[in-house]
DNA sequence: TTTT
DNA sequence: TTTT
């Protein structure tokens, strides 16, 4: 069913890289986004929102972001509610990330990359590029 | 900062309206919602969504959603991590929403509404409407 | 960059589905999205919005969405400046679709589908599901 | 209808502030919103989208963007059929916007600003602060 | 605590 | 557990 979520914030920490037992990499990290019109001062200004990228989007982000960065993150929003060992329920919420964005200035982080929002090198998650460049091989010539 | 969840999904309960002490209204409910490509049964194949909707759409949701009724809620991510009375730490996730529309046909409504996705009646998060109707007024003479 | 659109409205006509000269399917088809709060008579109140899917979302489109159905589409927008064979400027702005979703009824559907909200059959395009599936060959072991 | 566009990308012009013949402000701007993996050099690798953002947004964007700025923006996407005086059909695609972000570096923009993804200050289309703002008069007792 |  |  349908279930996206798109947003922007800091990073509170640099991603963390691991992998399954077979293998596949998952980088997990936190960004926090400032809620707007925040003139409340009991209630937290800002969310802390746990991110999860696999494969290519896990590797991408463990190697190209870092703490404090801004990152744009486009995903699906997972609920998960489970006891830990003392048997109290717990809940986790996580944004599990199909592509993540640079959203910060060259400068800011350090010259590391081509350019302000540049794509997750996200084979899977991308078949729009892929189809484009198939196109190419059309030569051009749309069935429309 | 950028915040926003689009969801699809069944309420697991009617909505439950409350009004804080200066009377605003607010309402509560749940979604759930599959997750796709789901051939995996040892995880939950479905994610249970908490939705909060104040004031009029609050009201407007109240009044025409009900148990088993897809919907599709546009809104924004809230994390909150609170201690439960034993002091536990608890989490809580929700999605606050800002639009929710029929996702359902009519014959399963009960015929209740006027058509497929009409929106909230909430004249607060709606600028687009308003704006058209005031260039009505203007006689379409539009800027530019 | 961060280009999505999220959408939900009736099919105008059946989809159309092409190939390109190396095979690749393509299927084009519009919605029709109505505004909301549309008072204003003069404005018309309903956007048709040209929908372009490709490869195996374009293939799923053409076999189970026909003319009349509610979807949910979920892709990234794209504008084109052209001129026609008189050499006019002609525009055109479609949404690549990523996903389609049905947002209809099974009995308005003709209990062609499994449920409400069914996925496309994208495996391009859903990293999120396969990732279950392998998490589930891992026996649950999450690295974290 | 859902009707959602989430998009990022630089200014190709400072905004133009208008007035309706009865004062509504509007601004309008493109934002040029470059395509992911396009290896493909016939075909652009940049959208061109046009904004209008009316009232209090359309003030606010008026004021504190301007050419080469990066923006997120948050919208419905609106198409209109129309002839040119010509009678050639023209065909604008245009997306109606509720709330524009930052997504620059607070260098970059000259220090107007006090940080980054400042919100729009547009109340119409920002229910979720007011909101806040009040339960703050409710001294946090909510109603759940 | 869960919906079809 | 938190970022500017």
């Amino acid at each position: 069913m349908l279930n996206r979520v798109i947003l922007m914030g800091r990073l509170t920490r640099d991603p963390e890289l691991r992998h399954t037992p077979t293998g596949t990499a998952v980088a997990s990290f936190t960004i926090a986004v400032d809620r707007d019109y925040s003139k409340d001062k009991d209630d937290k200004a800002t969310d802390f929102i746990d991110i999860v990228a696999w494969r290519n989007t896990g590797e991408f982000v463990s190697k190209y972001f870092f703490k404090g960065q801004m990152a744009a993150v486009v995903g699906r929003l997972q609920i998960r509610d489970w006891k830990d060992k003392e048997g109290n329920n717990r809940r986790s919420a996580e944004v599990v990330a199909d592509n993540v964005y640079f959203a910060d200035s060259k400068r800011e982080r350090g010259e590391a990359h081509s350019g302000y929002g540049a794509p997750t090198q996200e084979p899977m998650s991308g078949p729009i590029g892929s189809e484009f460049s198939e196109l190419d091989d059309d030569d051009g010539e749309l069935p429309f």
